[in-house]
DNA sequence: CAGAAAAATGTAAATTTATTTCATAATGAT
DNA sequence: ATCATTATGAAATAAATTTACATTTTTCTG
């Protein structure tokens, strides 16, 4: 699909010409993507027909055309990237970074969820007498935010961030009971517990964590979420946010089980908040 | 930067004939990077020359080079809208939008953001005694990953998401102490009651709101990120996860300021968690 | 609401750019 | 070495884009 890749690729297949114009364009493909057909055919010192022939031979339509293949190849040459923060960047800088970085890992996460977990995992909460998010550190303001959200829902739904309180929360659960367990290591002891106690007395155990680790291998089901490791700074930062997108997933996926009565309904909960808020006219 | 954008962002401020064209580009971007002039002039129903004008409007050079620009919009895995969740959308089609939502999103307020403010405001937090954060609702979860962070800085720091504790904490601050105070909304009562009691206390004031509302008015800093209204289900979504990434650049900015040093120790609070971790080779 | 000024739009010509045709040169196999 | 094949370029042609200018439409002013 990247026709510069695909140029590099198809290097020894081209004559002696085309190889001239190859390495212009690989030299400085942002340059040529606004160059001429007679532009280009001089800087490597050779006919405008041969640059037709060229381009054509990467089947594209023509000149002009293969431009746009190589203007969008530049494009997405330069996705969001990981660029890692270092110790001389200006607040500038890490701003851009840090956006950067978080939204490459979301689009990473994006493609490694699978949507028919996700679709198992909403059947579950909407059928769930009870619901319960548990999370440790940074993944218990992922919990937070889910019991935020649920709660308006008019579900029953209780977030522990403690670990007693979890633990005994898992021994009082019983079949019918949903509880969503989150842990990016997957790999905390107390929480890999609270999974064993919960399943013990028969409650599906949902874990929001990586594939493999020791918490995944006591869940039900595991909704796992691909995220490059926050090695920066020792702070959980990337995966948080991928979690919590997840959660506006399943949240979104319950709302629209749910049907059109109960968005309406949805509706009230924020029209209550109404009273507390300053009006817009105050302003 | 992206023209797709740019095109919907200036849709007001085009002539009829050139929102004409607005809308074919926008109708169906992909077919127009391969159409020329004369074709989309027909298509949009308007003279070619009037195509030309529009393209320089956009600051591009002409219309190859704009074509250019579009092809690079679409290749860029960027999303270019908010889509909006649909009733019957499968969970493939909702789980898709939502990440693409929330990354538009990210992308509007990684462009709303003053790195002059967040410089200011890394500052005023790396000086101060005491540093609290304080939200409702959604809000609280920001706060309480705000408090996830700075925790590990070794400096105090509290959070409380319950009104009066709110109000008292702000009514014992005093000279030197930072209150943040998030609220996407800037209009919750109880916070700007927080703000002002704080302010009267002396402490400094940042907001994480919009600009322009009652809570920003009793900010001596205001953090301001916009980001698309989330109407679609009455519940706050992209808002917060922008604010969560704003607390990843407080806080990076934070331990940049405060040297090498400082983060070898932010190594040693991960390091400390080990033991309550399964080791990778138990896995 | 007339009428002038400004802005928007279109027509047609000019220019630029890309492509085709065809002649010539280079390459390679026998 | 010679013929066939392939590669290349010059010039002509075709296509596309831009400019210059005329016409229409809109907006403002009195």
């Amino acid at each position: 699909m990247n026709i510069l890749e695909k140029i590099a690729n198809e290097l020894d297949t081209f004559s002696k010409s085309e190889r001239k114009v190859a390495e212009v364009i690989m030299a400085s493909p942002n340059t040529v993507i606004h160059a001429s057909i007679a532009a280009l055919a001089k800087q490597a010192n050779i006919s405008e027909p041969t640059v037709n022939r060229f381009c054509r031979r990467l089947d594209t339509k023509g000149y002009p055309d293969f431009k746009l293949h190589l203007a969008q190849s530049l494009a997405n040459g330069t996705p969001y990237v990981n660029r890692h923060v270092d110790e001389n960047d200006t607040a500038d800088e890490y701003t851009a970074k840090i956006f950067e970085s978080t939204m490459a890992n979301l689009e990473m996460a994006r493609k490694s969820l699978d949507t028919n977990t996700i679709n198992r995992s909403v059947d579950l909460l909407t059928q769930a007498n009870k619901i319960s998010f548990f999370g440790l550190g940074a993944s218990a303001v992922v919990a937070h935010d889910a019991q935020n959200k649920f709660f308006r829902f008019n579900v029953p739904v209780v977030y522990f961030d403690d670990i007693l309180m979890q633990r005994m929360s898992a021994i009082n659960s019983r079949q019918g009971d949903v509880v969503v367990l989150i842990s990016h290591t997957g790999r905390t002891k107390s929480l890999v517990e609270v999974a064993t106690l919960a399943k013990e007395n028969d409650a599906t155990v949902i874990g929001i964590t990586s594939e493999g680790t020791p918490l995944a291998k006591e869940c039900s089901i595991v909704l796992s979420l691909d995220v490059a490791e926050d090695t920066d700074l020792y702070m959980p930062m990337a995966s948080r946010i991928a979690q919590l997108v997840l959660i506006d997933i399943l949240a979104t996926g319950f709302t629209l089980r749910r049907g059109t009565k109960f968005r309406d309904n949805l509706k009230k909960v924020k029209d209550s908040l109404r009273s507390s808020r300053f009006d817009r006219k105050d302003v």
